[in-house]
DNA sequence: GTGAAAGCGCTAACAG
DNA sequence: CTGTTAGCGCTTTCAC
C-alpha cells in the first residue's frame, strides 16, 4: 500500500506538496497538482487517516452511548446525530451500554484513549461521578436523560410538564383513576413524569393510590405487559393508564386485549416517545412526542462546538402530545 | 496530558520498558513494574490508542454497514456483532447507508483510509461492484443480504425455503388465494422470497395472480399499509397475505383494522424476521424467526478471523416459523 | 530484563 | 509556490 512518500516520489515532489494536495488544493500549482493527481492515481494511494489523526491529536470520532440499541426512542436520534456528524467530517461509534458499568467503562476509556473526541450520553444512569470526572477534561453532551447537578451540557424536554399534560389531557375526559406504568426510579426522566403525574391529579383532587404506580426494571415490552396485569389484578380497576414509553404502553396494550377490555372505552391509555410503531397498534396510541431527530442534531452540533472549544448552553425543546383513538376511540 | 516518554522519565526507566508493561507484562521485572504503576498514577497517564493503531497499522474498528437503523431486525444483528466485537477489544462504527451510493462511499473510504479494519455489510444493494473491487484488498463480510456472485463470503438463512414453508403453512390452513406483499426486487431476498412464494403456489396449482403481487419502494409500516389498501382495493380479495418483513406486516394489518376485517378469519396474516414488535400486535404476528443475534455474532467471528488472515466459509443458518394468532386465532 | 533508536504516515512550521 | 525537517506517541527490533 503506497504512502504519502511513494507519491511525492512518483510525482517528482516533496511529500509535503502532496500533503498540501489533500488538504490546501490551492496551495499547489496546477502543475504540481497534475503531477500528484497522476502519481495518486497510479499507485492507487488512499492517504492514512490513522497517522493524520494521530499528527493532528484528534479521531474525528463521535461517541455516542445509548442503553438499548433496540428501543426505537434512540434511532431517530441517532439518525439526527449522524446527520449532522457526517456533515462535518465526524462519525460515530454506537456503543449499547445496557446501563452496564463495566460496558460503561470501556467505552469511557475510549474517550481518554483519544480513540473518540467526545460523548453524547443518553444513560446518566449508572456512574453519574466517573461522568462527571471525564467531563472535566472531555467535551461531553447529554441527550434526553441528564444529571442535573452534574454541570454537563444537555438536550432534554420538560419531562414532568409533558407528563402532566398527557395526564391532564386523560382527566378532561373524564378519568378520575388513572394509573402509571413507570420506568426505574434511577432515571431522571422517570421521577419527572411521575411528578408531573401527581401534579395533574392533584389539582383536581383526584383519588392518589399507590398500588396504581407500578415501576418497571426495564423498558421491553413485557414488562408493560406484566405491570398492566398487576393493575388489572388488584382491587379496583383504574379507567385509564399513563405509560411513561410507548414500549411500555404497547405491551400494556397487549394486556389489555388478552383481558378482552376495550381500549378506550373500558381503558384509555396513553403513551410516551411517539416511536413509529405507536401509530400502528390497535386502536393508535395517544402519546407524548418527543422531538428526537432535533434532539439528535442539537446534541452533535453541542459537542462539535464542545470540541472547538465552544461554549455551549443546556437546551430545552418542545414536546407535543398527540391525541390518537386510544383516548379518544374512533 | 501525560505520555509515554513522560512516565519513562518519572519512573526512572525507557520508554520500552513502560511498552511492555502494557503489552507484555510479565517481560518487565516486578521492581519495574512497581515503579511504571506509580508513575502512571501519579501522572494520570492513559495510552494513545491512536499511535498505537499507527503503529501497528491497525484501526480495531469494525464498520458495520445497514440500510436503515431504525429497522429492529438490524438491532439484533448489531446485538451480536458488538458482544464479539467486544470480547476481542474491537469497536464498532455503525453506519446507516439509507442505500443511498453516496454515503455508501464515504463508508467504503473509511476503510480504505485505514479507519477501519473490515466491513459488515447488510445492504450489497447498491454498489456490489465498488464492494467487489473493495474486498480485493479488505476484508469484508455480508451478513443476511449478499451478492451470490461475488465471492465475499456471507452468513445467512435460506430465504426461498422460508418464504416456501411460510406460504405452505397457509395453504395447509386451506387458503387458496394468498398475496404476497414484498419489497423491492433489488435485495435479494426480494426475489428468492418471491421465488418460494411462488414455488408453494405451484405445488397445489394454486392460481396465480400478479394483482396480488405488491412491491414496496421501501420497508416501512406506511408501505405495508399501502400495499395492503391497494390488495383490498383489487376485484378479488385474497384469504390470507404474506408480507416477506415483519414491519410490511405490521403496516398490513394496520389497514386491516381500519377495513374492519377480522384477522385471521377474513384475511390471515405472516410476516418475516420475528422482530420484537410482532408479539405485540393484535392479533400477534405468525412469522419466520432469524437468528439475528446468532448472524450479527457469527459475521463479526467472520470478520475478525479474516482480518487476521484466516479463510472463511459461506453459512447458511436455520430459520423458524413461529406460529401465532394472525394465521390460527386464538 | 532493559535501553537506544528506527520508524508507522502524516502535518505544519520554517526557510527559501 | 515548494522543499526540508521535526515531530504526533507509540511498538519493536537489536544489542547489551
Amino acid at each position: 500500500m503506497a504512502n504519502i512518500q511513494d507519491v511525492a516520489q512518483a510525482a517528482g515532489v516533496s511529500v509535503a506538496t502532496v500533503s498540501r494536495f489533500f488538504n490546501d488544493r490551492s496551495a499547489v500549482s496546477l502543475k504540481s497538482r497534475k503531477k500528484v493527481d497522476e502519481a495518486i492515481k497510479q499507485l492507487n494511494y488512499e492517504p492514512s487517516v490513522l497517522a493524520r489523526n494521530l499528527r493532528k491529536t484528534e479521531s474525528r470520532l463521535l461517541l455516542v452511548l445509548i442503553p438499548k440499541i433496540s428501543n426505537p426512542f434512540y434511532s431517530e436520534i441517532i439518525n439526527g446525530i449522524q446527520d449532522v456528524a457526517i456533515n462535518n467530517r465526524y462519525n460515530i461509534l454506537l456503543c449499547e451500554t445496557d446501563s452496564n458499568p463495566e460496558r460503561e467503562d470501556i467505552y469511557f476509556n475510549l474517550v481518554r484513549n483519544k480513540m473518540a473526541d467526545g460523548i453524547i450520553t443518553m444513560d446518566p444512569a449508572v456512574q453519574v461521578d466517573s461522568l462527571i470526572e471525564l467531563a472535566a477534561s472531555h467535551p461531553i453532551i447529554q441527550c434526553s436523560e441528564y444529571a442535573v447537578e452534574s454541570g454537563i451540557p444537555y438536550v432534554t424536554i420538560d419531562h414532568e410538564e409533558a407528563a402532566y399534560q398527557a395526564v391532564r389531557h386523560l382527566i378532561q375526559l373524564g378519568h378520575k383513576e388513572i394509573a402509571l406504568i413507570n420506568s426505574h426510579e434511577k432515571f431522571l426522566y422517570s421521577r419527572k413524569r411521575e411528578n408531573g403525574y401527581k401534579r395533574a391529579l392533584e389539582k383536581d383532587n383526584l383519588p392518589f393510590n399507590e398500588e396504581w404506580i407500578i415501576r418497571c426494571e426495564e423498558l421491553e415490552f413485557i414488562n408493560g405487559q406484566l405491570a398492566m396485569r398487576k393493575i388489572l389484578g388488584g382491587n379496583n380497576r383504574p379507567t385509564a393508564v399513563f405509560a411513561v414509553s410507548d414500549l411500555l404502553a404497547i405491551g400494556a396494550l397487549k394486556e389489555l386485549h388478552h383481558a378482552e377490555l376495550n381500549v378506550p372505552n373500558d381503558v384509555a391509555l396513553v403513551g410516551f416517545d411517539k416511536i413509529a410503531f405507536s401509530n400502528m397498534t390497535y386502536p393508535a396510541l395517544t402519546t407524548v412526542a418527543q422531538p428526537m431527530y432535533e434532539m439528535g442534531k442539537l446534541s452533535a452540533k453541542m459537542l462539535i462546538d464542545k470540541i472547538k472549544g465552544k461554549e455551549v448552553e443546556n437546551v430545552t425543546l418542545d414536546f407535543e402530545l398527540v391525541i390518537r383513538e386510544s383516548t379518544l376511540g374512533r
